[in-house]
RNA sequence: CGGGGCGUAGCGCAGCUUGGUAGCGCAUCUGCUUUGGGAGCAGAGGGCCGCAGGUUCGAAUCCUGUCGCCCCGACCA
């Protein structure tokens, strides 16, 4: 491609919104610009990334026997009625109505529609096991579209659905996915590492998510420097800590004047937030309510307790709801004494025998609270958020909290949505059965974004070659020197010839503005041709990450750019380089 | 949903406090010079100052409303 001809319009000046590295890159190297909030337009440049990552998505699902469809993007109500998620799925879900008055909703995600299809097709287990992919638009109204192409309201998305007929079946395809996105996502540049996640908004039985280590990242992730744990911290666990010693003693009243919260009360009393057990009442599925107890110098996940109590909603109980409970206000309540609300304790406070909690009295809070004493019933569960230097489930040694972007997310669904939508086969017995579901996804924009983050320096981007819009850009320096000229033109065509992806910057452009334009777009590979060297019959055969240079005689230049471009394949995981495919 | 900030030329901004009909840099176009690290000189084009009302002889500027964009936060007894 000539530079000339096609569309690359980089900017020097970062656009006021843009605020994370790859936004700003996105745009300025012109791969990307935006419509209204949200939602964007991918410009030539951006296309060949996108279309490649595609690419390569689609080589590694076809390798694991997942075959690639297309789904519509507009879905009718009925279908989410039906899985029960039109009322659950919220005001993040786009609807809008046809001229008929008709509902529908702008697809977030296709179970519905894979899942009904599969009821209609499949009748028997010999039609089993099957994953069905495609690779398409989705649409989710976030409440705060950020970072670019990270987090907008339209955003482009591998989903990918298997239907097995046993348990056995299942884990094989959810493993095969997982073994897949490694691969996947190994060879965009941009490793991720696989944690344990929460099933959200999906339901089902397990989830693993991907993701890339990255502080721009939304997401927060526990991991062990020492054994192999690592999960989201919506969901990650500690081991078992916080024996609390201390003497056992008798419940004894405390005045405690106007302490309403963990810090005034121990700040009151000498003693660390730690000593304090937290009394919190919440409100799930409208009305129904639970006890939480958890250590004072720790914060309770919601999203762990919704899980446990398999709520549909959750909040905190108001002023009122609390006096009801515990004939006390806000801030002077304790379990003791409690009775018909159900009580679960966090682990951080198994161990207490002389806590010191509210006392359901205004003003006062009791010491010596023991929890297997004087709480008659409790259940436990692990609800508390993991901390920097917590000690991890399995090894026990120290673990740490990262940042990191969520670009893929696999989960084990179980029979959720295939009964719910009456997707059954006969098994060999002649038995009707539920197909056993798996859905596997992968944000494509976000990938973009993510290869960025963690591909660029303070000139650019350095796009790993597999990735880049083109694998090498061809640079003569002089557009007045016809030898030159001539000389591009036959390397240009001779790396054609090759196959590679060559972009040649033919503009009528001084040096300084043509090396600035390089770094920032990233071409992995360049060639350079100079009239100096030229005249030794020498070329600049340069690699973008690093600017390592060196000198190469014209005629053997071709040839050594192949020889790295296939290495940097080769280091990526690739067993060779990639045919040109497509527009590409 | 709450809080904060911003809408002035394609992009980045100044001007607004103290009303008098708009300016700077980059980009664009023309010409000459320049040509291995975002060139120099000379000239040119381009803005209903987000939109709608109001105050005023007069509004980018003051007031009200509205739309859009960005950032932060999201309850812990």
């Amino acid at each position: 491609m000539r530079w000339s001809q096609f569309f690359i319009p980089t900017i020097k000046e970062v656009p006021a919104d843009a605020d994370v590295i790859s936004h700003k890159l996105m745009y300025r190297a012109g791969l990307i610009r935006k419509l209204v909030s949200g939602f964007y337009t991918y410009l030539p440049m951006g296309l060949r990334v996108l279309s490649k990552i595609e690419n390569i998505i689609r080589k590694e699902m076809n390798k694991k026997g997942a075959l690639e469809i297309l789904m519509p993007t507009l879905q009718p109500r009925e279908l989410w009625e039906t899985s029960g998620r039109w009322h659950t799925m919220g005001p993040e879900m786009m609807r809008l109505k046809n001229r008929q008055d008709r509902d529908f909703v702008l697809g977030p995600t296709h179970e519905e529609v894979i899942t009904d299809l599969i009821a209609r097709e499949i009748n028997s287990y010999r039609q089993l096991p099957l994953n069905f992919y495609q690779i398409q638009t989705k649409f989710r109204d976030e409440i705060r579209p950020r970072f670019g192409v990270m987090r907008s309201r339209e955003f482009i998305m591998k989903d990918a659905y298997s239907f097995d007929k046993d348990a056995e079946g299942a884990k094989k395809s959810y493993q095969d996915m997982v073994d897949a996105y490694q691969q996947i996502f190994q060879k965009c540049g941009c490793s991720a590492l696989a944690v344990e996640a929460d099933t959200g908004i999906m339901g089902g039985e397990s989830s693993a998510e991907f993701m890339v280590p990255s502080d721009t990242g939304e997401e927060e992730m526990v991991c062990c420097e020492h054994c192999d744990y690592a999960a989201n911290s919506e969901k990650a666990e500690s081991h078992g800590l916080f024996d609390q010693t201390g003497d056992e003693g008798a419940l004894e009243e405390v005045h405690t004047p106007n302490c309403t919260s963990v810090s005034d009360v121990s700040a009151f009393l000498k003693v660390q937030p730690s000593c304090l057990v937290k009394t919190l009442l919440y409100v799930h599925d409208t009305d129904k309510k639970v006890l939480v107890l958890v250590r004072g110098d720790r914060n309770i996940v919601e999203m762990k307790l919704i899980q446990y109590l398999h709520a549909s909603d959750l909040r905190l109980a108001d002023e009122k709801e609390i006096e009801e409970v515990f004939h006390a206000p806000v801030g002077f309540v304790g379990p003791q004494g409690i009775m018909g609300v159900r009580v679960i304790a966090d682990m951080s406070v198994l161990g207490v025998v002389s806590g010191i909690t509210g006392a359901n009295k205004k003003d006062y809070h009791v010491k010596g609270l023991n929890l297997k004493r004087d709480v008659p019933s409790f259940e436990q569960a692990h609800l508390h958020q993991v901390l920097q230097g917590d000690p991890c489930p399995k090894c026990r040694k120290p673990l740490q909290i990262k940042k990191g972007i969520e670009v893929g997310h696999v989960f084990n669904l179980g029979t959720k949505y295939s009964k719910a939508l009456g997707a059954t086969f006969l098994d060999q017995a002649g038995q009707s059965q539920l197909a056993i579901m798996g859905c596997f996804g992968i944000g494509v924009s976000r990938t973009m974004a993510a290869i960025i983050e963690v591909n660029h320096d303070e000139q650019g981007i350095v796009w790993p070659v597999s990735v880049a819009p083109f694998e090498i850009l061809l640079m003569p320096l002089d557009s007045d020197d016809k030898n030159m000229l001539k000389e591009a033109e036959r390397i240009y065509t001779s790396l054609q010839e090759q196959g590679l992806q060559v972009l040649w910057d033919d503009r009528d452009e001084r040096a300084g503005v043509k090396f600035k334009d390089a770094e920032l777009i990233g071409i992995p590979y360049m060639i350079i041709l100079g009239k100096k060297s030229m005249a030794k019959g020498l070329g600049e055969l340069e690699i973008r990450r690093g600017h390592q240079k060196q000198d190469v005689p014209l005629d053997q230049i071709v040839e050594r750019s192949r020889d790295l471009i296939g290495h940097a394949y080769r280091d990526l995981g690739f067993l060779d380089v990639p045919q040109v495919q497509g527009a590409l």
